[in-house]
RNA sequence: GCCCGGAUGGUGGAAUUGGUAGACACGUUGGACUUAAAAUCCAAUGGCCGUUUAGGCUGUGCGGGUUCAAGUCCCGCUCCGGGUACCA
């Protein structure tokens, strides 16, 4: 039986196409419920590589499992498709961005499609759809229109907002400002990232370490304009606790909590020598505030100018200056070294009431925090570094907890920092009443801050590394915002009536030169007039794209619904997402914001569940085997020729190394899903992207190993389609025995999606079977099922050839017959000191006094207990026996 | 620096979570079929020693430890990958 791939794949894909198997139908009655989540794609010029297929075929296996488990399940697929890369492309050419966008689409679907996922395509969904970014910018409203109740800890709806008395009496305009301080979206002037290459901001978290961007790798600036911003900070807490309950893997829920970096402390309040100014720090180390022994304020601090003396302002004018360029430079070089001046003006410790100088130096930063430190050089290992090279004084007030005495010693003197525990010393003071001495630190913090409460000098306090988020972006090609700028300065959203604002058509694509959007050039799109003949503009930036993928799973339970955004009984159905599988370079941006909106619709009571995600998983990175030279130059793929086992350079002759990296153009090591699908067909494809090895690991593409996935489905074919091999006659009982185990192992392994070692499940019944020659047709329809949701084509076709009618995708899963699986015997390694001797086999009821005479009577012993009586005999039933000599 | 992962044959990877290390697959070698090659099938395959028959030693990045028993647990390192970085 020839295997026949490509038209048997053809075939089923269009069978299932035409007969909406995998159509979707929101059955509320059936409880069991399955929602499982792609990340969707990015649909990029260059089509489908086959890392995409590798969560893809995850998924789908699970999905095609859940649906024979009799699950309700819900797998659906679209686009994330605004993005840079359409816009440049109408740059260049003049192509409309939906022009390409909707080619590209069509590529990414016909791909996807020749996979043989199991998606439910009426379901498709596109972000630059106004049908879908209509409920994007709706969404947009529901933030500008939230503020965060603190109390309650929760968004609500802003006329429930009380505005104070006091403002209300300063008039309109600080009412309006009042309200707007507190909305979720707000409009401002803001220090923002801007690369020059791009013409476009970028969001903190898109500039790299090294101070480029990450898209571009070209160096960014900092820039001063008006943009939209989120308060997720709002909402830091919550997210950090709703990771609690999720399954998650926990690199990713770690890296999410180091990105909202929480931090327990308190606020202080300096106040600054013969002034009435007050310096507020946040620290959380407020129990060494006897070591605070100078201040310092981030250039860009209000107070900076205002408290410097006249003999320090020229000097200190300069610092604010050149720090303010020096951030215009690579940030890496800021890490450096340490810089700063002092301002001439004394802050009051108190504590004790001592003078300490205050300076200013931009290894403080302006965005956390205050703004502002106390300096404890003696036990913080930034400000020690600063003490030494300009001078200040290090007073230890702690004796550490270390054996190394002569380290003890430095420390004690100031010579060395210690940021770890130990014991208090010179932490008291008789006139203010606060004395910590000989305690510890957790008991000094707790002491301290209950002093700083008692007196009126500072407060417990909570903060977060969390920002706000940067929400605009200098482009065209990105959902419109609904916004209204009037001439009279104030901003209004449109009605949910308005909606969806779509883009306008434009000649040119082209950005301006000062952060200003394409959409500044369109004229009869951007000016409007209200009722009144006031005139207004409408918001020229447009969202980031981030904004339509932080909740297109809620659209998918919905996706044609005009009325809503999503029917509240679907939504109460289908959600939470029960698997949600793609790669972890959205650990956190992505699932951070989709996480924040999703908060935000639960408080204002649009969704039922508080997190969107149940379980998360992460498929590794498929790399692809490179080759370099000695000294570690990389070669193309294509200049490299094989021989018994070795790598050569085609033209110098040069011996090279295989090593493992990133697929890339540039090492020509790139495989298109595509030609795998004609090699060895779409089965032979998703096999081989599970059988490579654990999801989450990333590993290296070798297309030997596609052979060998595609032999296996050769022999299977060779084997199961070929009637020929169909019994009347009844199986071996080992046989059916290894059907049973290969159904557990299938079924389990699918569970804890560890699809490698299913597969091996199935070439081990399928080597048996062969070795068989002849299997009944019972055993060879469960075998149809259980291959089914790793290749299903084949599977679909074994089905039929057996018969069958009607699609296997909604048969049900083979139930393991624990009968078939019991076993009387156990052949036991019999091992002596732990080292395995020799195998017995012994009924599995055998007492253990009974095993243990045998074992010490078995001739083979004698060699290895020469003479001696055993000390001891381990007896683990049905596993080990270990005789101790 | 800090936070996560990881290291097992020539290669990708298994190992019931403390109980037969190397499942399954690739590759290699030998054989069958063939005029020949490809394809397919059968067999062998961690390393070393021994071999007429056995068999033995050794082995999961390195060094210690716990245990009847360690790839798995504990302590101390090395190297590789990812994230993050003056966050007070």
């Amino acid at each position: 039986m020839e295997y026949k791939f490509r038209e048997i794949e053809k075939k089923w894909q269009k069978y299932w196409e035409d007969n909406k198997t995998f159509k979707c139908y929101d059955d509320t009655s059936n409880p069991k419920k399955y929602y499982i989540l792609d990340m969707f794609p990015y649909p990029s010029g260059s089509g489908l590589h086959v890392g995409h297929p590798e969560g893809y075929t995850a998924t789908d296996i699970v999905a095609r499992y859940k649906r024979m488990k009799g699950f309700n399940v819900l797998h659906p697929m679209g686009w994330d498709a605004f993005g840079l890369p359409a816009e440049q492309y109408a740059m260049q050419t003049g192509t409309h961005p939906s022009v390409t966008t909707r080619k590209n689409c069509d590529t990414f679907r016909r791909q996807i499609k020749e996979i043989g996922l199991s998606y439910d395509w009426d379901r498709e969904i596109n972000t630059t759809d106004p049908e879908y970014f209509k409920w994007t910018q709706w969404i947009f409203i529901q933030l500008y229109k939230t503020w965060y109740d603190e109390k309650a800890c929760k968004g609500r709806h802003i006329d429930e907002l009380q505005v104070p008395d006091y403002i209300r009496k300063e008039g309109k305009d600080a009412v309006e400002k009042y309200i707007n301080d507190k909305r979720l979206a707000y409009y401002d002037n803001a220090q923002v990232w801007w690369c020059s290459s791009c013409k476009i901001v970028c969001a903190n978290e898109e500039v790299l370490t090294d101070g480029t961007h990450e898209k571009c790798g070209h160096p960014v600036t900092k820039m001063n304009l008006k943009q939209w911003m989120l308060r997720i900070p709002h909402y830091a807490e919550r997210l950090l606790e709703g990771l609690d309950n999720l399954d998650w893997p926990e690199g990713i829920k770690d890296q999410q909590r180091n990105w909202i970096g929480k931090s327990t402390g308190a606020e202080v309040d300096f106040m600054i020598d013969n002034t009435d100014l007050k310096i507020t720090v946040f620290t959380t180390r407020p129990d060494t505030l006897f070591g605070a022994t100078y201040m310092v304020l981030a250039p860009e601090h209000e107070l900076t100018r205002q408290l410097t003396t006249p003999e320090f302002k020229n000097k200190v004018e300069k610092y604010i200056k050149d720090s303010a360029l020096k951030s215009d430079l690579d940030r890496t070089d800021l890490a450096k070294e340490k810089t700063g001046v002092f301002t001439g003006a004394y802050a009051i410790n108190p504590v004790n009431n001592k003078k300490i100088p205050v300076w200013t130096a931009d290894y403080v930063l302006t965005g956390y925090g205050t703004g502002a430190i106390m300096a404890v050089p003696a036990h913080d290992e930034r400000d020690f570094e600063f003490a030494e090279k300009y001078g200040l004084p290090i007073n230890c007030i702690m004796k550490p907890d270390t054996n190394d005495e002569e380290l003890k010693e430095r420390i004690v003197k100031g010579e060395e920092c210690w940021t770890e525990d130990g014991v208090y010393i010179n932490s008291s003071d008789t006139v203010t009443g606060i004395d910590i001495n000989n305690l510890k630190k957790d008991k000094g913090i707790e002491k301290t801050i209950k002093w700083l409460e008692d007196n009126k000098r500072g407060r417990a306090m909570v903060n977060y590394k969390l920002r706000d988020w940067l929400f605009s972006r200098q482009r065209y090609w990105g959902e419109p915002f609904p916004v209204i700028h009037w001439e009279d300065g104030t901003i209004s959203v449109l009605d949910e009536s308005e909606l969806p604002l779509e883009l306008p058509d434009m000649e040119k694509y082209e950005p301006g030169e000062n952060g200003e959007s394409p959409l500044a050039n369109a004229g009869n799109w951007l000016n409007v007039v209200d009722n009144n003949g006031r005139k207004g503009r409408r918001e020229t930036n447009t969202m980031p794209q981030w904004a339509g993928s932080c909740w297109y799973y809620l659209r998918f339970i919905d996706p044609e619904n005009n009325q809503s955004i999503f029917s509240k009984e679907k939504e109460k159905y289908w959600m939470p997402v029960d698997l949600y599988i793609g790669g972890a370079e959205h650990a956190v941006l992505h699932l951070l914001y989709s996480r924040f909106w999703h908060k935000v619709l639960y408080d204002l009571g649009h969704v039922t569940h508080n997190e969107p995600y149940l379980k998360l998983f992460n498929q590794g990175m498929i790399l692809a085997f490179a080759y370099e030279t000695k000294t570690g130059a990389k070669v193309p793929g294509d200049m490299v020729e094989e021989k018994d086992g070795k790598f050569f350079h085609k033209e110098s002759g040069e011996e090279l190394s295989q090593i493992v990296a990133k697929m890339s153009k540039s090492l020509k090591n790139v495989v298109n899903p595509d030609d795998i699908i004609e090699s060895y067909g779409a089965d032979s494809l998703r096999l081989y992207e599970m059988f490579m090895g654990p999801l989450d690991a990333s590993k290296p593409w070798d297309e030997k190993g596609v052979k060998g996935v595609f032999g296996f489905l050769t022999r299977v074919n060779r084997l199961f389609g070929n009637l020929d091999n169909i019994t009347d006659e009844k199986d071996d009982k080992d046989i059916i025995k290894a059907l049973h185990q290969t159904i557990m192992k299938t079924g389990g392994d699918i569970e804890n999606l560890r699809f490698n070692t299913a597969i091996s499940s199935l070439m081990i019944f399928t080597n048996l079977a062969i070795k068989k020659g002849k299997v009944t047709k019972e055993t060879a329809m469960t075998f149809a099922k259980i291959l089914n949701p790793f290749a299903p084509h084949l599977a679909e076709e074994l089905w039929q050839l057996y018969g069958n009618d009607k699609s296997l995708a909604y048969e049900q899963w083979p139930k393991v017959n624990e009968e078939f699986l019991k076993e009387d015997t156990f052949e036991y390694p019999v091992s002596f000191n732990g080292k395995l001797r020799f195998k017995l086999e012994l009924s599995l009821e055998m007492p253990n006094d009974e095993i243990e005479s045998l074992v010490i009577n078995d001739e083979r012993s004698g060699k290895w207990l020469a003479g001696k009586k055993p000390r001891k005999i381990i007896i683990v039933r049905g596993r080990i026996i270990n005789v101790v000599v």
